[in-house]
DNA sequence: CTGTTAGCGCGTTCAC
DNA sequence: GTGAACGCGCTAACAG
């Protein structure tokens, strides 16, 4: 069943239907456009998706690249920006970098290479958006999830003020009376990570507590390297508590402190970051950040159709709320 | 860049390109391979994937359906068949059906029109899989994730023996003393649920435990309906454990008992199925059943890429070992 | 308002 | 061994 099929059914061309098909408000008349339609309906038919990304180069799909869709704070992204979407009858298709700078360029690759509409973007390592130019170069529009605002001035941005938001959290196990406190963070060139620790030292600086530059541990968002981590700070001086950048590395820090027969939070307190959807239910439940990703996500998907129909095709940036989520994994002390 | 511009700069025709392209090992010449070979490593010339699809119906993209991706064992298997067929140069295209049979089928219809080379398939709410039969139709090879090896003859399958897994966690149960036990099942039309419900039920048997139907409540493998069943139970019985058919249910089922003041599993004990990454961190420590998803789900691509590529196509069924986990929500008692 | 026709970029007969 | 030409199904000028 082709184009051909129905033009014949109807007894008009091909670029009849295609007009009624594509909603061509002018050159079809009333008439002509309702026994298409009819045709269009009683025999089921549906364009040939292929066909046409080939002839307007332009698919009616979106790319979503993620860092890791098994982390939970992906996966619900991911969820939102799928159901926003698919709203608008738009696929997309979900490209897991794993993390990796060379993955994440053939992902880039294809999806240009597949006439992808749009994109959005998002990547826990690097701040560096080299990758995109192609997309730059073809004007696909694309958003960037937790990216600079400032520099990337061209690109639309969705993201939590990170520095903030870990600025409020580090003031309220500062205020819980820590002082030695470690923190894990994400990879240096990340820009929530970097955010993040740039208000973890705001804090420190407005309470006045010195900030250790070896009580500050690079990690990389993953739940084995707070594992490993937390190895090190054991071993390396005594922290009454420990902040990580990110929730699954807290777990991390969580289970190699509880092999080491330490307590949370009676003998040492540790929050995380993005409020998952199982940070409530960890032993402890975890004092974390939360961040609306799932509305993230949505909006994401949402602005970006937007440019691509039409209407609204200014740059888009939008700081979402965080919120501190005072769990019991933070002791008050001495 | 087209196939035109490469023949023109080799003085060959369209044709033979696509030859060496396609690895044509008939006609053409060594010299001219090597020529065209040489051009487009310098050009750096990728064939456009919509065109090649547009001409051969098929392109080099599987799709995945998934009920939901924010459940670990979800996405958690994403990644796995996304790994894995990204080393095969195949894309995947994540469809989330958010469990619904209307949105599956859609995304179905979406992927025979976007001439997917092959299906992975997987739902928690129906075994019947009517949907499916396009694609059985077209003969587009597709696999499916925990369903029935019997009633779907001549589909591949790739799953874990869930009456036995469950089997083996009921008797664990039953061994620490409990005979009171309330299930938390999936949907009823769910395979895998109502394998384990089968397991549940010869366990208690084989024991000599009265399976009462009023304990058994049909969830729907959701977190909020753990939380909302486990009020249920709360209500209607007296139970002294319950076992949940899936970790992100006994989630709900924990959170609810600790708003009621039960602490598990010091007052009842809780089980969970999947091994969901989280389940070692929550507390207490869940007791479950392990399944090697993110295996599954590249041996789920493997295969089916296998099936794509020539060699075997024969249809390909495999049991996974499960593992029972044996962590803190489950108490000894009387 | 409607139809004709030329691509989009590639694969694939069928001649040479 | 190699090339010319047509077709995949649709869109987009350009005519009429």
């Amino acid at each position: 069943m082709t184009i051909r099929d129905i033009a014949k059914q109807c007894n008009v061309s091909v670029a009849t239907v295609s007009r009624v098909l594509n909603n061509d408000p002018k050159g079809v008349g009333q008439h002509t456009r309702e026994k298409v339609l009819k045709v269009i309906e009683a025999t089921n038919y549906k364009p040939n998706a292929v066909a046409r990304t080939l002839a307007t180069k332009r698919a009616r799909t979106i790319g979503l690249i993620l860092p890791d869709v098994s982390n939970p704070f992906n996966s619900m992204m991911a969820k939102g920006v799928e159901e926003e979407a698919s709203k608008y009858g738009y696929n997309t298709i979900l490209c897991d970098s794993n993390n990796e700078k060379e993955k994440e360029n053939a992902y880039l690759r294809i999806l240009s290479e597949n006439y992808v509409a749009g994109l959005i973007y998002n990547n826990f390592k690097s701040t560096d958006l080299s990758g995109l130019q192609d997309f730059i170069g073809q004007s696909i529009p694309y958003i960037l999830i937790d990216h600079d605002i400032e520099t990337h001035e061209g690109a639309s941005v969705i993201k939590i003020d990170n520095a903030k938001a870990m600025y409020d959290l580090t003031r309220f196990v500062l205020s819980k009376g820590h002082k030695k406190i470690a923190a894990v963070t994400g990879y240096e060139d990340s820009y929530s990570s970097s955010q993040r620790l740039i208000g973890f030292k705001r804090a420190m600086n407005d309470v006045g507590v010195d900030v250790n530059a070896e009580l500050i541990f690079t990690g990389d968002f993953r739940l084995k390297t707070g594992y490993e981590l937390c190895g090190c700070i054991l071993e390396k001086a005594k922290v009454t508590a420990i902040i990580c950048f990110n929730d699954v590395m807290a777990l991390g820090v969580l289970q190699k402190l509880k092999e080491n027969g330490l307590k949370v939070p009676e003998d040492i307190s540790v929050t995380g970051f993005d409020n998952i959807e199982f940070a409530d239910f960890i032993d402890p439940p975890l004092t974390t950040v939360s961040q609306p990703i799932y509305d993230m996500g949505r909006r994401a998907a949402y602005q970006l159709i937007q440019k691509l129909e039409g209407q609204n095709k200014d740059i888009y940036k939008q700081e979402f709320q965080h919120q501190l989520m005072i769990r019991k994994s933070v002791k008050a002390i001495g």
